[in-house]
DNA sequence: TTGAGTTGGTTGACTATTCAACTTACCTTA
DNA sequence: TAAGGTAAGTTGAATAGTCAACCAACTCAA
């Protein structure tokens, strides 16, 4: 927090903090729609299965897992166990931490986000990078990220 | 959608994304956070009475106010109800189209909302417009205006 | 003026998320 | 090697959100 924190917005940051709002509520009403329509799944699932699928041996300790995905434990927990039960993903204990526990991508979960991927990619492009053009992905990463350093920052 | 739309995005794209994902999720944790914790509401509360508290005699038809707020009817329907049991919000019936109903603020919402307010706005400062930068908060805008846009052309 | 179609809004059942409590295991340090 | 502290995960109850069914009222054409 720095000291000279106005207690207001101006009017400028108002037009655009409401209109970061309203983006960030339609892309995601629209590509939930568009991942549930086509693939049965949430974006909360998706994001997790990628993240899998990148992983060495397509597996990951819950903790990590939820760092990654920006997930509560419990969040995470319960997620997984859904996931679980389609049979996308697979649990196991592990043997260095006995606390701890892996969640593993299954073949069939693998499928399931190959399958899933192509739509997903093409919404994404056509609803995010296509509008901003490719000089305006730039500069949007670069402004997303001064952010991020921001929020890392602020949670120590 | 374009004719041209790829089945993928390129590594940038996906770096970007992913940044961009973390960040509005970890944005909204912040800002949920020091919402409940200082005022003991939600974000999505906070723009309902913000909407409300700027309308002509600080009332809205629940559908005008809906869309203001890119909530599904129902959503709305339950979060009034919510802030109505608070005694933030009063529903009365609409006389010229007697399907309609008003959510109109009450004296204590406004309260709670004025109290909620510079909090609120000064979190939202310094996790985004202080990182942003005052050149940086423009050009946000004008790319997020460029996403809306497509957004809206979108849905028709 | 009646009947079909549409719009505004609510409801209830189901699913997802949060929160706090709990268990188990690891890590110090004395 | 016991004790207190902390980290990893799970669980269950409470809350919020989604979805589909529903009712009531408006519109308009025949």
């Amino acid at each position: 927090m720095t000291a000279s924190s106005p207690r207001w917005l101006t009017d400028d940051q108002q037009r655009v903090w409401r209109a970061y709002i309203a983006m960030v509520r339609q892309l995601n009403e629209a590509l939930e729609r568009q991942l549930h329509d086509e693939s049965e799944m949430t974006m909360g699932d998706y994001v997790l299965l990628m993240r899998l699928s990148e992983a060495p041996d397509r597996q990951l300790r819950m903790s990590e897992l939820a760092a990654d995905s920006v997930y509560s434990r419990s969040r995470l927990s319960h997620a997984v166990s859904r996931l679980e039960t389609w049979g996308w993903v697979r649990r196991s204990g592990c043997i260095d931490d006995r606390r701890g526990t892996f969640a593993q991508l299954t073949d069939e979960g693998f499928a399931v986000l190959a399958a899933a991927a192509p739509g997903h990619a093409t919404a994404v492009h056509d609803l995010l990078f296509e509008p901003l053009g490719e000089r305006g992905a730039v500069t949007f990463g670069k402004l997303v990220h001064q952010v991020l350093d921001r929020l890392d920052e602020t949670r120590e």
